[in-house]
DNA sequence: AAATAAATGCAACTCTGTGGCATTTAAAAA
DNA sequence: TTTTTAAATGCCACAGAGTTGCATTTATTT
């Protein structure tokens, strides 16, 4: 994909077209797989600030451009894409041996049972098991 | 329940009965809900060490008397009881109002279709919702 | 080209969690 | 019961993730 397609996404999603965002966009578009903030700081070679870098990371979320992941790891990790949502449900799959975070295609609605009095909104899972790479 | 019992099930843990302890498991079996490091505290008066509050946790957990849930609020929450493993799973109910986290009885198990290479060991599932009390 | 509003970089800070080490305490041995 | 010993505690300093205020720079608008 070339640069005209980061930026007339950038664009389209009302954000300046900054150096630092289309650099990390083309990264993050270039990827099959969840980044951390580590990831993306080596993958952007050190060159950007840290609160730079997690304001971008705030702006391209809060844009619907990529979704956070909370894998159990303790470090919050980013993904291309919508966030999982009502009609868009989908799961995400870490790697027990590579730690890599994959998203998983859509998923079946799951049927969980609650107590009376609890009332579910939506359901986020996370697979654990060794990834096709490993 | 009087405090014999605490002190039996760590003996049966193999676990010194100490002040802190007791304490602490007195609160973990009082409660419903997964406690966040902060609620502990709170609960012990502040009259522990972070470094040994967090060392009993641990201890607890390595025994089988506590498990440990990531609610994507960032912050681990303990829970008494086994963590969900295989045979025995459950899932975690968070409120979206006031963010307690729940133990969910047990989980039938879920389908989902991962691409092919990838095998799933285990799922976890986090339910937001709003809870009885809300 | 000038004005404006947002993005960046820097520094200081908060918060969660960990690790070393001296001291205390529970359990075991005498 | 007293002594021994091994583990638990408290204190301190530290590490890492993430945030905030503020001055400076940069993209966009006029």
């Amino acid at each position: 994909m070339k640069e005209e397609s980061y930026k007339q996404l950038l664009e389209q999603k009302g954000l300046k077209k900054t150096k630092v965002r289309i650099t990390l966009l083309q990264h993050f578009m270039s990827i099959e797989h969840a980044q951390s903030y580590n990831d993306l700081q080596a993958a952007l070679v050190n060159e950007v600030d840290k609160s730079t870098l997690y304001r971008s990371l705030a702006s391209f979320e809060q844009a619907g451009i990529i979704h956070s992941i909370n894998d159990h790891s303790g470090l919050t990790k980013y993904a291309f894409g919508q966030p999982p949502s009502q009609g868009n449900e989908h799961a995400h799959f870490v790697c027990e041996q590579c730690k890599m975070v994959y998203c998983m295609g859509k998923l079946a609605p799951l049927q969980l049972n609650v107590p009376k009095g609890f009332k579910t909104n939506k359901v986020q899972a996370i697979l654990k098991g060794v990834c096709s790479d490993c």
